[in-house]
RNA sequence: UGAGUUGGCCGGGCGGCCGCGUUGACCUGCGGGUCACCGAGGAAGGUCCGGGCUCCGAAGGACGAGGUGGUGGGUAACACCCACCCGGGGUGACCCGCGGGAAAGUGCCACAGAAAACAGACCGCCCGUGCAAGCGGGUAAGGGUGAAACGGUGGUGUAAGAGACCACCAGCGUUGAUGGUGACAUCGACGGCUCGGUAAACCCCACCUGGAGCAAGACCAGACAGCGUGCGUUUGAGGGCGGUCCGUCCGAGCGCGCGGGUAGGUCGCUUGAGGGUGUCGGCAACGGCACCCCUAGAUGGAUGGUCGCCAACCAAUGGCCCGCAAGGGCCCUGGAGACAGAACCCGGCCUACAGGCCAACUCAUCCC
């Protein structure tokens, strides 16, 4: 599970990285990736929207997305913004299935 | 043993690795770190009712609007629960009922049928007339339609018939007695002979309801910048958070346009109509008393992710064992493992749910 000071809580700073941030998409992850801002620290989000389930397997998803997260918060540039939003189709993925989708997805989105 | 009815309960367990949130203790370089405890549901869901709590000035009146609808009780309250009554269904346990008023008025009643509500008459029957077709009159017994057709059966009566009259029955109204707190039940007396359904149609009757909601509300910190215009200050603008009017109160600012700023933290926030056990009252729902217990509080939103093992369930092939047989047991293999995530808190209702357990009762069959 991703620690508290790491994550992404304001409702502007998504908008921001989503429409500012490089983009790499997949069928089940889209990722948007922001570069260093002023403060040093690494953020991360989640968006799970409505259309990928009700209440119990978007939280399944967020769970499962945040805990990859912690493991892969060095490879990211240090002071970067990073916003994972699911697709309807990873409610239905299995664990190893979403952790393959994440890492292709961060790779594409750091090649960029 | 089989079929069923009702009520209640559970809704996997253990372990490894890696994590998250509150609280407490300790450490700290004030960023945080270490350890320990605790950490989703029976529906947390839908947001359909009822309350607590908070604010709206004291929460007034009339009309309107909305809700409830057998009786008695339970409750903080309810549209909920319990018991009973009435009507309907079932052999039965038991189940179902939006269960006030249709004799205050208005509306509607598809199709079929002659006719659908207040009287009328398609075929028929009878009388008169006519050669006949038919015409005039009487009648509602018989026919057919429909969910429903102006009481039913038998008789008297008649040209044919009819509550026109009589007996019994059903139903209605008035009334008496008995039982019951009551809805109502049982047994009579009298009356006129009979009156359709629909009030989740308007309506009438009785009772209930002020509004908004924890983004309620309180506090702290912080930011900015005003300009134009209209109305108004006892001749009262604008308010008093659901619609109108009245009453009453506050009242010096308020509305519109352009421009600018902020949406950070603390409290509310979990001890409550709270659970458990025992006992007493009550048919029961529930209540009284005594003792014990403290059990989630997030805010892009913690309560988890992953792997393994074991129980229990299902399926099929194969193997072994028991049995005359129907069948049963064990092993290997495979599969399924539901509905669903607290957000101020309670009491209900409704809806979703793989699979499993328990109790009471009913009917049928067999044995003693």
């Amino acid at each position: 599970m991703l620690s508290a000071p790491n994550r992404l809580t304001r409702s502007d700073d998504f908008t921001h990285v989503v429409r500012r941030g490089r983009r790499a998409g997949g069928p089940l992850l889209v990722t948007h990736l922001l570069d260093a801002g002023d403060d040093a620290k690494t953020l991360v989000g989640f968006v799970v929207a409505k259309n990928v389930g009700n209440a119990v397997t978007r939280n399944v998803v967020k769970r499962r997305l945040r805990h990859l997260m912690r493991e892969r918060l060095g490879m990211l540039p240090s002071g970067s913004t990073l916003v994972v939003r699911a697709q309807p189709k990873a409610a239905q993925c299995s664990f190893s299935e979403l952790t393959e989708a994440l890492d292709r997805s961060l790779r594409r989105v750091m090649a960029q």
